[in-house]
DNA sequence: CTGTTAGCGCTTTCAG
DNA sequence: CTGAAAGCGCTAACAG
């Protein structure tokens, strides 16, 4: 292990350039009340000494760290990772550092992680994905507590309380087409695929269950399916609903992974898609167009949303109003598990 | 915009628990020298106030914030997500939370935010993704700046200097293997696709090269391609490359995109997978079973490179000694792009 | 334009 | 075991 050099501090560097400290700092954040010359050489003892300023003591100087708490449930998901992706760049553009919390989805665990995100003093927290909805109001009050403090962004998820900020696609739409567009293709039963209930899950439901409903075909609740786990337990539990006795002729799933799983589940059991079985997936993630045929998804616009979200926050980090609601349409992407 | 309310401090808590700012400070810090029925009426208040320590503050008195910088090109990236997701939740289960930055591939803005990171005082930085390592020795001083004050970890890099500790998967040893596979699959003529040119890249292509020459055929350079984008874009490349006339009957990619843009130009040109054409990729990440037949990849145990990084880290940060470099073997996955 | 100085909220000796 | 007080490195009035 080796000893640790010592960092220049902005003492070291106003000895250096003869001037004051608060010269320097003046320097450091482009304050205008400094003559050029002075400016100059402050900034060459800088690049000269390699001087970074202590970002912990300019923060509790001035109350900011220019940073930002991103909370979703894993980055390994990849519609998370294109958000965090997004959001990161975004943010680092201007000018705030992101902190990353996977928090997974355990309840507690989620609530810890946001009180955590207080005592950093980020600048504002965003929640990636609806799993921090939850459905009953007095357990989604550790958000209501941060946003007393600090703005909170909500990215697929919404709740209506001061200072929180929500950006949605519009899942109901999206999968009340989807659900028509199956039907139109010509499917009579249409299975739903989800994994967790979640804000955006329900809406989903609400989604398809309308379009069943202006089809005019009864809702049946055993065609209503969650699934768990990675592809291969997404596969063998279809295979084990099938063999139960039940049929599909269609599938809508929420997620990409799902709609694949059901490919994959359809391929063993010598189902063939587009003919006997057609599916829609969510997300229009790289998996839709790695399976043969290509998976049609719903597009949700995920990289908008992300933009949206910043630039809310920015506004509001300067003072100004943002909308509270923001609800964004999804595209339907048709591939080849929908051709008839 | 509402009032932000303002939060509570170590006085507020001192005050009203009737004791000194250092008994509370004492009481945050599990210090022993507390006694039982101090610490709980301290506790009390803390709870019943949902005081947070000022992580600012706490960082400039005690010279650390247990905050470890991230970076990686994109976390959008399905290998880089996982890591990313492993090490968070590692560093988090070690009382760290983590700064991301998605850097890209520009020079510049990686040693920016390598800068930056000082300024943060981040306890250390990890470099995920062999991105990092230039291939001349100068352009990699700026990583060797910052371990001068802090620990840095290389995921799949490595640069031999103190305070730079690296975990590689061993891609040379993978590729070597994978060629070698493709040569007793009556391969011949194997293609290599790679993206960048990166450290991870070159041991993969030396590990190929030597397979060639052990097998007793010559290099090919014409067989070495580079791709660039996204699947579509490397699917049309490649059948432009193949409409230039070259002949391949074997491909080896250098992640499982690549692998798999290559099936979608084969499908499209009407080549049999894996009758005509055998292909491996890499990473062995979920696309690899999305595509039928599902792709053979390498599994390059990203988790475990994750764990033993962190783990390496901690011991780094007590203190204690750790390893320089570290090379972990991985596991080829054949699957039906492989069957003969 | 520049310097002085009082915090920011916590940690950490050093006394008691 | 507990408290007082000196920093930690920077920002932001306030004076000049």
């Amino acid at each position: 292990m080796i000893e640790k050099e010592k960092q220049h501090t902005i003492y070291d560097i106003s000895k250096k350039a003869g001037v004051s400290i608060a010269t320097v700092s003046r320097v450091l954040n482009d304050s205008p009340k400094v003559s050029q010359k002075t400016r100059e050489r402050v900034l060459a003892v800088i690049k000269e000494s390699g001087y970074e300023p202590n970002a912990y003591a300019r923060g509790l100087g001035s109350g900011s760290m220019r940073t930002i708490g991103i909370l979703c449930a894993d980055v390994a998901d990849i519609y998370l990772a294109n958000a965090v992706s997004f959001l990161e760049k975004n943010l680092r553009q201007n000018g705030f550092n992101t902190i990353l919390n996977c928090t997974g989805d355990d309840y507690k665990t989620k609530v810890r992680c946001m009180k955590a995100m207080e005592g950093r003093r980020v600048d504002a927290v965003i929640l990636a994905g609806s799993q921090y909805i939850e459905s009953t109001l007095p357990k989604n009050q550790y958000i209501i507590d941060v946003s007393r403090h600090i703005p909170v962004m909500l990215l697929n998820g919404y709740i209506k309380s001061d200072n929180i900020y929500c950006n949605l696609s519009d899942d109901y739409s999206a999968f009340y087409d989807a659900a028509m567009e199956l039907y139109q293709k010509g499917c009579r039963k249409i299975l739903f695929l989800y994994r967790e209930i979640s804000y955006s899950r329900n809406l989903k439901y609400k989604g398809y269950c309308e379009a069943l409903k202006d089809c005019q075909i009864e809702l049946d609740e055993s065609l209503v399916l969650r699934c768990n786990g990675k592809m291969e337990q997404i596969k063998s539990q279809l295979i084990t609903y099938y063999k139960e006795g039940h049929e599909f002729d269609g599938v809508l799933a929420c997620d990409d992974e799902l709609a694949i799983g059901a490919m994959k589940f359809a391929r063993e059991i010598g189902i063939h898609i587009p003919e006997e079985l057609a599916v829609i997936g969510c997300n229009n993630s790289v998996l839709s167009i790695c399976s043969s045929p290509e998976l049609s998804s719903i597009d949700n616009k995920c990289e908008l949303l992300c933009i949206n979200t910043v630039s809310s926050l920015m506004r509001l980090l300067e003072g100004q109003e943002a909308v509270q609601k923001t609800v964004l349409s999804t595209d339907y992407i048709p591939r080849g598990t929908t051709k008839r």
